[in-house]
DNA sequence: AGACTGACTGACCGATCAATCAGTAGCAGA
DNA sequence: TCTGCTACTGATTGATCGGTCAGTCAGTCT
């Protein structure tokens, strides 16, 4: 209880609440009111512990990107064979992205519609060591090597990240409902990985 | 000659130019100023043509899908056998979202961040026909049942969607910049969709 | 006690927002 | 020539934006 690393600051709670609201409607539709009222406190006070509207969306971004990068590191780190991972970690990628939706919202407007620099920040400073990871745990299983596994590594985390945030719509086209099961989802990946590797993919289930 | 529509209408031009600046970035971040000064008009002149930011925005985006599933409509309506519709179709449909990526992008907000009963709109009204008949499609050549033909009809789209969406990140991590060469792309995702199928990824290239 | 600090606030600023409105110019039909 | 219509504009509106500032208040140090 003593490490709980008090949670209840205000400043606290103004990160909290502005990670929720950019995450749902984006940098420009947030304004410094919404946040202070959400926050309960007053627009002054936000300037007093962030600066600037801007400063605290990169404060919100670098908290949630670091995050993400922990977690996706503790993942790449379990052992077992190869196959066996690639499974787990297509459920624990999910998971990861299901545990924090805001999260992962806020980090998909981020790669998706980010500048060119912006997006070689990203690529160096972010996504870098955790894609060549992933990249090379194909390589590992990939028999016959005409899929480079660098597509099998984007074709993971596109699987998991599209999924996830096209649910609102998924959920009414007909029969891509049932996609939305994470089970079924996790296995039609893992299956769709292996045999684009040339393997059976009998370790399913 | 004739049958040019005039595309050169002040409504035309301002339609034009709010597409551009809403896919750059977003319904927020764009002011109806921006806009004027983009067509080379009078702010009053969009609220005459328009009524207010909102319906310009609606009327941008109706366009824009309408577009959209006009040619995806076209494409899915070609012949050949089943294998080679599948691989021709991956191809043609990237091509679409390169042929006018600001249309792509204006989608994928809309799509990505949208409300559910939004996503129902989306769903019912602009995607259902085309999915279905793409699953239809997968379905006709899915030898091993043991993925479902929507699962591939969705990792199409996605692969392509977020290939393309992601370039300014993925051209930036390393081995993931060669992902952005269409063929290799297109050869990719039409091998692992035909390997999730059980079939033989022969008849490529 | 008094000096100082950090957390916090309400009143306020200039700029900009979407939207309105009165009016002008050109062109149609009567 | 008059009337009505559409296209379009400049000036202006009230609201809201991000941000500033002087000041209050509860603690802490000396």
């Amino acid at each position: 209880m003593v490490a709980a690393q008090e949670q209840n600051t205000c400043a606290e709670q103004i990160r909290r609440e502005a990670k929720t609201l950019f995450s749902a409607r984006g940098f420009d539709a947030v304004s410094i009111s919404d946040i202070a009222c959400a926050a309960d406190c007053s627009k002054s006070n936000i300037f007093h512990h962030f600066g600037s509207k801007e400063r605290l969306y990169f404060d919100v971004m670098r908290e949630a990107m670091q995050r993400s990068v922990t977690r996706i590191r503790e993942v790449m780190a379990e052992d077992g064979d190869a196959q066996k991972r690639i499974r787990q970690i297509a459920k624990d990628h999910y998971a990861i992205i299901n545990e924090d939706p805001e999260r992962s919202r806020l980090m998909m407007r981020e790669v998706m519609f980010s500048s060119p620099q912006r997006g070689q920040e990203l690529a160096s400073e972010v996504f870098g060591e955790q894609f060549s990871a992933l990249t090379e745990l194909m390589n590992d299983l990939n028999r016959d090597k005409t899929v480079k596994p660098e597509f099998l590594a984007f074709m993971l985390i596109a699987a998991n990240v599209m999924l996830f945030h096209c649910q609102n719509v998924l959920q009414f086209l007909p029969g891509a409902d049932l996609l939305l099961n994470v089970d079924t989802h996790t296995d039609a990946v893992s299956k769709m990985l292996m045999n684009s590797m040339g393997l059976a993919a009998d370790g399913a289930q």
